[in-house]
Formats: structure tokens, C-alpha cells, sequence
RNA sequence: CGGGGUGUGGCGCAGUAGGUAGCGCGCGGCGUUUGGGACGCUGAGGUCGGAGGUUCGAGUCCUCUCACCCCGACCA
């Protein structure tokens, strides 16, 4: 026996003692989801193929299961976007650079994550074009042209389009350097309508993601440095993430005034025949939130998908030995897939290459809600082996009962895991009201932390610096009396979270 | 941009003293297997990130360069 082989079968034991000790079963190579959280990210996106590395730095390509995933995310926002009224349209990927510039705060904001286009072939570009951060600088100038009176507003418009931000350091999903999302933009005749819109938005965001993703979130203000640049206000919703509990920005709505009305020129004459600049929102959110899903639910095991959205949502995982039974089995397969119809998104696992157990641990790293088990023993006794992702919960059901049941249990799951999700987020959150307990829990990992804040910039900065950790938003759910400043001691009359983020 | 690290088959790595590459996984074929990541036999696959240099001879030494990763300042 050769070196190199004694050193392998030693690992391959190591493997094995790691994976009993810790009870992570067969779970090989995945970095533990407790102790090394970042690493865990890594390498589920690759593993469960929602992503791969591209030969660009800083991109990702985004492979079919995390696509699939993302398109049922889509559906599922575009729907209740719609519902409100809003329609969709494509702008230009290119902003000529003057366009850019016209809106000070703006421009100030994006300009060191800008990429710029200034050759044409091999002529250069008069003007240089940016490729959009964002598109509010290419659709204010349109909304210009299509605005004349206050019977033209409001303009309720959406896009679905990929941004470029030169983002320093990329991670799958949460910060590439191109990235996908919606983006809505709408000009109205009034700020108060402005506002509504801002606000209704942020509550389509909140319900995608407690409804359909399982994710719990802070909905709330976003504090003066940390608003859109450009912005009258922004609001946000705020998730934990599991592992490190840290926070993650999952949506954001922004009340942009008449600053962009202005400079933009979106003006029109009111019902008294006064010259108005409209007012504008907009409102974005990314597959940053894939992410967050991933995030948010995994565990030791790998992915967890909330039936909801996930890709698939039951496997099928046909079990045999010999030839003739693989024949029945395989029949019996097809006869319980069709029983199931169209109304859940079934997959049979039919590969002869892979063995069950080897099969079992795959759809779990790629977290598919149920395994559906069905071999020689399960015929005779006209069952089916159910198992739960989400606890892991194993149990026969009779083949005729499957149609009802399954549907009931995707439910169930859901509704389970975003209970776990809510124990995750209720658990680490903390109300502090010491300096020293803020800066113990940012160090810690400790999650989110609601404290006093005066308003200023100055003890805002200091928490930063100091422990990490930023104002996530300004909770629209305040506490009914006021208190003093986790920082300076001075009266206060609003709470914030603090917490890191990603 | 500052600090640290790594580049060797698809992936993970080894390569001791310079002598023109090796292991595991994965992959193809055949056979036995298949209820929690099966096994045997067999086969394909790399010129060692790039450029230059030292040397009879460089994965190994020297110089330069590029890329990527990790840690810090900015971000959906």
C-alpha cells in the first residue's frame, strides 16, 4: 500500500468518526453550519448547484435550481405587483454619464460602484455611458416626456432587469458585481400619494417574504446615511440570518421626493393649472434574496426550501433490488406520480447510477421538502414512505391517501418553518439599554439588538466604529415611551435595531 | 486600496535532495449491487497560472507578472 492511500483511508475514517460523533449522518464535506457559517454559504450554493463561480470576477452564474428558485420568487412578486396596479416595461442597460450626474446625492452615492462604457468598437465614446446601478437616471428623463398634466400621474412602472455595481468583495447572491432584480418606479401628483406608494410597496415585500418564503422580518426606517442615495426616505425590511444572526437588507422602498422630479424636470400643471414637479418612488428587490432563503432555513444537512417556492417540491426516490422489481417499482412510481397531478411540483428520481442513500442525501443538501420512498415492501402494502426535510420525520402513508395528504403537509412544513424562523429572529433578538451589553452582543454574534438612539449622526458613527454593528432601520413597531440614548445618555424618543450585516 | 495566503488532471491534494508528474474523489466501459452517500476489474484525462532567467536538465531555484481566496475600509 502506498503512502498516499494510507493518508486517504485515514481521512476517509476521520470523515466517518467526524460524521457519527456529530450525528451529521452521511453529510460529508460540508463545512459545519454552526461553527463555520461563511464557509457552510460556500459551499451549499456550490454543492446543491444554485450557483457557480464565473470566470469574471466577482460574477456568478446563476445554475437552473437556483434559478428555478429565483422565477418562482419572481411569479410570486410580479403577481402581487401587478395587483397594485403597476405595470411592467424595459428601460435602456446604458445611462449616458451627464444623465447620471444630474442628481447630486446620486450620483455622490453610486459613483465609486459605477462601471463605465467608453469605446464603441474601437471609437471612443463622446459621452461616456454607465451601465445602470439603477435606473431612476434614464427613467425620470422619460417620465418627463410623458408628463404633462396631473391626468398623466400616476406612472406606475416596473422593470425586471440586471444591475452592475462594482462591488469590491462578491459573494453568491448577497453582493455581486451583476445582479438581477426588479425595480419599480412610479411619479406621482402629490407627496402624500408618493408616500402611500412607498409604504404600500414595502408591505408587498414584507408579505413575499413571510408568505411565500417563510422569512420573518423588521420592517422600518432606514436611518439618514443609511437611506438611498437620492432619497427623501427609504424603507426597508430586515431579516436574520442564521449562523452569525446577522441582518440582511431584503427589500427596499424609497420615497424620493420631488428631487428627481426636479432635476429631471417631470413637471405638469396641476387641476388649479400651477407648474408641479411629480414626486417619485422606487423600489427594488434582488436575488440577493435567494440568499436569504438559504440563509435563513439551512442547516447541518444543507438546503431547506420552503415549499412555497422551492423547485421541487416532493422527490420521488424509487427503491430495488432485482430487475422484476425494478419493473413494478417503477410502475407503481408512475401510477403514484400521475395520482398527484399537476397541482404539486413532483421529480422522480429514476437515476440507476446512484443508490438510494446516496440519492436520499442529495434532494436533502438541495432541501427539497418531501422524499417520497417507494420499494418492494412499500408495494405490498400499498404505502408510501413520507419524509419531512424539515424535521426529518419519517412515516407510511397509503398510496390512495397521497393526494390529499401531500399538499396539506407542504403546508404544514411551511408553516413550520417559518415558526422556526420566528424562534430564530424572537431569540436573538435583545432589547439593551448599557453601551457595554450593545458592543458584548455585536462581538458575540449576538443577533439584533433594539436600543434608544438621539437622532445624531455622531452616536450612530461611534456604534460603528466601535462594535460593527449599524442602525438596520428605525422599527415602524415603537415602544410606547421614550428612553435615552444607548450611546450618549440623552433623552430619546425612537428605537432602533442594531446589528452587523452582510 | 492596506495585510495574509494559494496557484499541479473536473474537484481536493502530494511531489521530499533539481532528473521531464502521483494519490483520492469524480468521469467512461464491464460485472456484481441498490430501504441512509456500494464494490471489483478496467480505461481516459495534466506539462505543473503566465513570461523570462540559472542549469546538461526546473513543478522544484531566481526575477517579473497575472489570477483567485481570506482579513480590514464601501455596498441591494
Amino acid at each position: 500500500m502506498q503512502a498516499g492511500a494510507v493518508d486517504n483511508l485515514e481521512s476517509v475514517i476521520t470523515r466517518r468518526c467526524h460524521a457519527m460523533v456529530t450525528d451529521r449522518g452521511y453529510v460529508e464535506e460540508l463545512a459545519d453550519v454552526e461553527d463555520d457559517f461563511d464557509r457552510w454559504y460556500v459551499e451549499v450554493v456550490r454543492k446543491a448547484e444554485l450557483a457557480d463561480d464565473s470566470p469574471v470576477r466577482g460574477t456568478r452564474i446563476i445554475r437552473p435550481y437556483g434559478y428555478a428558485l429565483w422565477e418562482n420568487i419572481q411569479r410570486q412578486l410580479d403577481d402581487r405587483i401587478k395587483a397594485t396596479g403597476v405595470e411592467n416595461a424595459y428601460f435602456p442597460l446604458f445611462i449616458p454619464k451627464s444623465m447620471l450626474e444630474r442628481e447630486a446625492n446620486h450620483v455622490e452615492g453610486f459613483a465609486p460602484e459605477v462601471a463605465w462604457v467608453t469605446h464603441g468598437g474601437d471609437k471612443k465614446l463622446e459621452e461616456p455611458w454607465a451601465v445602470r446601478p439603477t435606473s431612476e437616471a434614464i427613467i425620470c428623463p422619460i417620465y418627463a416626456r410623458w408628463v404633462q398634466s396631473y391626468r398623466d400621474l400616476p406612472i406606475l412602472i416596473n422593470q425586471w432587469a440586471n444591475v452592475v455595481r462594482w462591488e469590491e468583495r462578491p459573494r453568491a447572491f448577497l453582493r455581486t458585481v451583476e445582479f438581477l432584480w426588479q425595480e419599480g418606479h412610479t411619479a406621482h401628483a402629490s407627496l402624500d400619494e408618493a408616500e402611500e406608494r412607498t409604504r404600500q410597496m414595502l408591505d408587498v415585500y414584507e408579505d413575499l417574504c413571510v408568505t411565500e418564503l417563510a422569512i420573518p422580518v423588521v420592517p422600518g426606517l432606514k436611518s439618514e446615511s443609511e437611506k438611498f442615495a437620492g432619497a427623501l426616505r427609504t424603507y426597508t425590511i430586515e431579516a436574520m440570518m442564521g449562523g452569525k444572526h446577522w441582518a440582511l437588507q431584503s427589500g427596499t422602498s424609497h420615497n424620493l421626493g420631488d428631487h428627481f422630479g426636479r432635476v429631471f424636470e417631470i413637471e405638469f400643471l396641476d387641476a388649479n393649472g400651477e407648474r408641479q414637479f411629480a414626486f417619485n418612488t422606487s423600489w427594488g428587490l434582488s436575488t440577493r434574496i435567494v440568499g436569504a432563503v438559504i440563509m435563513v432555513h439551512g442547516d447541518e444537512r444543507g438546503l431547506r426550501m420552503p415549499p412555497r417556492v422551492a423547485p421541487t417540491q416532493a422527490v420521488i426516490v424509487p427503491i430495488w433490488r432485482k430487475a422484476k422489481e425494478r419493473e413494478s417499482v417503477e410502475a407503481a412510481v408512475k401510477t403514484v406520480q400521475q395520482s398527484l397531478g399537476k397541482d404539486i411540483r413532483v421529480k422522480v428520481d429514476l437515476r440507476d447510477d446512484k443508490t438510494p442513500g446516496w440519492k436520499f442525501n442529495e434532494w436533502e443538501l438541495k432541501g427539497v421538502p418531501i422524499r417520497i420512498e417507494l420499494g418492494p415492501r412499500d408495494i405490498q402494502n400499498e404505502q408510501v414512505m413520507v419524509v419531512r426535510r424539515d424535521t426529518g420525520e419519517k412515516q407510511p402513508v397509503p398510496m390512495s391517501d397521497l393526494p390529499e395528504m401531500l399538499p396539506k403537509l407542504l403546508e404544514e412544513i411551511q408553516e413550520n418553518m417559518m415558526a422556526q424562523a420566528t424562534a430564530m429572529l424572537n431569540d436573538n433578538s435583545e432589547r439593551v439599554t448599557e453601551y457595554e451589553r450593545l458592543r458584548e452582543r455585536a462581538s458575540a454574534n449576538a443577533g439584533f439588538s433594539y436600543a434608544f438612539w438621539c437622532g445624531s449622526s455622531e452616536c450612530e458613527d461611534k456604534v460603528k466604529a466601535e462594535t460593527h454593528a449599524t442602525i438596520r432601520c428605525i422599527p415602524f413597531d415603537q415602544p410606547a415611551e421614550g428612553g435615552h440614548c444607548i450611546v450618549c445618555g440623552s433623552a430619546a424618543e425612537i428605537e432602533v435595531v442594531f446589528a452587523r450585516a452582510y
